[in-house]
DNA sequence: TTCATACTTCGATGGTAGTCGAAGCATTGA
DNA sequence: TCAATGCTTCGACTACCATCGAAGTATGAA
């Protein structure tokens, strides 16, 4: 009894249906206030903040301030992989709240997991890396190869400025919808940054879906082949 | 918002301590009775009834009567898997419930992760595994050679009677004490199964820890050399 | 300074969920 | 048939927590 870590304390922050729906919100991967936080979680500013500091001092998000707005977001890397899988796990159980709507298949398709590309795009784009050998696995992790790293510098990423950061370059993430991996870490956030800088894709407004615009679904079918 | 999966309901299930120490009880594998997870749980016997209904309909537990007993175990495999994922997002936030003691280390070292071996062993033997190319990463997922469907025959498990069943042979679970992959799925229950046989290791009473004996020791690094 | 916006803190309320005692049901053994 | 064990169900209590109104704090604009 008493052994290991203590998942109690998550399994509550994340057992409030209004503290869910604001992590949920916040995988979107835009840094959002209190008020439109208890926008996506139907309570009022009070509530909401009442939320967000339990889940702050849980660890679970940061805050930044900046002018009388504060910004919260999910506060690292591994806080957006263990929510998605926890998704994965949920969707395996069937434990959808809503009878699948029009916007799933969009969400299925391509949607942001927190700061990189998910869905059924996200798992093609890793594939694609791992068959044309710029990404290599060993074991558990992902490791960018040689030829990777000439190959996103082409695309204008730059490699060192990556590697700077304490983060990981690349690691997997499991997609709910695919459940397979896509591709998370400091390059998946890069990549992501890259085809909406190109114009390529778009964030939709209120929503983790991702649309491809026809010439992105062109480019990206160039850059990414099966 | 209200998009995807319902973390809330799973995370509440969680969320309440009883539940949680439950939970973790079961972790070691052994299916257990009601008044004895109440014991776990510091709870008498009616209320330890009222939570094991509420895990059961929310699909995270299974029962099964045997005489006068109901033993209650994890549902299926991914319960385990989620459960072992939160609580290596849980130390990663140093959400430790007690004062490492003297219990932890053993822990650390080996021990069962619902049906298989986890721990600094069980992540040596997925790794001299895939080092002997018994097993092969492909992406996600593992799995087994044909070299490697040899090897576990001549260790005595039936690989025909592995194939039968619906589950997975070989699948990865991440370790929260060392952060990384070891060997689950219907291979890795087999192959914890096969070190206990032998009387290579023991289980702990009342804990999730595995004890290997001297010539288990011995054994074990001369079957999975680092 | 004054007002407006954004947010937090305080305080009160209400509902819900965890808890346990007592009673009821089922199985086993004598 | 009777008693004992294992467990569930019922009912009541309690404590906690989410919720919101009202008041307080901070930042920015006029």
């Amino acid at each position: 009894m008493k052994e290991g870590p203590d998942i109690a304390l998550i399994g509550s922050l994340i057992g409030d249906p209004a503290r869910a729906n604001m992590l949920t919100a916040l995988m979107g991967g835009r840094a959002l206030t209190p008020t439109e936080l208890a926008g996506h979680a139907g309570i009022t500013l009070q509530t909401a903040s009442s939320h967000l500091s339990k889940l702050e001092s849980g660890g679970l998000l940061t805050q930044r301030k900046q002018g009388r707005h504060r910004y919260y977001q999910l506060a690292e890397d591994e806080v957006g992989l263990m929510l998605e899988n926890l998704m994965g796990f949920a969707a395996s159980l069937g434990m959808n709240r809503h009878r699948p709507g029009p916007k799933d298949p969009a969400l299925r398709k391509a949607r942001v997991c927190y700061n990189h590309l998910a869905g059924d795009y996200g798992v093609r784009m890793l594939d694609s890396l791992i068959t044309a050998r710029q990404i290599e696995v060993t074991g558990d992790d992902l490791a960018l190869t040689d030829a990777g790293q000439i190959r996103i510098e082409a695309l204008g990423i730059n490699y060192a400025s990556l590697k700077k950061s304490r983060r990981p370059i690349c690691r997997t993430c499991l997609d709910w919808s695919e459940r397979r991996s896509h591709l998370a870490g400091s390059l998946g956030e890069a990549l992501l940054t890259l085809l909406i800088d190109k114009g390529w894709a778009k964030r939709e407004n209120n929503s983790r879906a991702i649309r491809f615009t026809d010439s992105g679904e062109k480019a990206f079918s160039e850059l990414f082949p099966q």
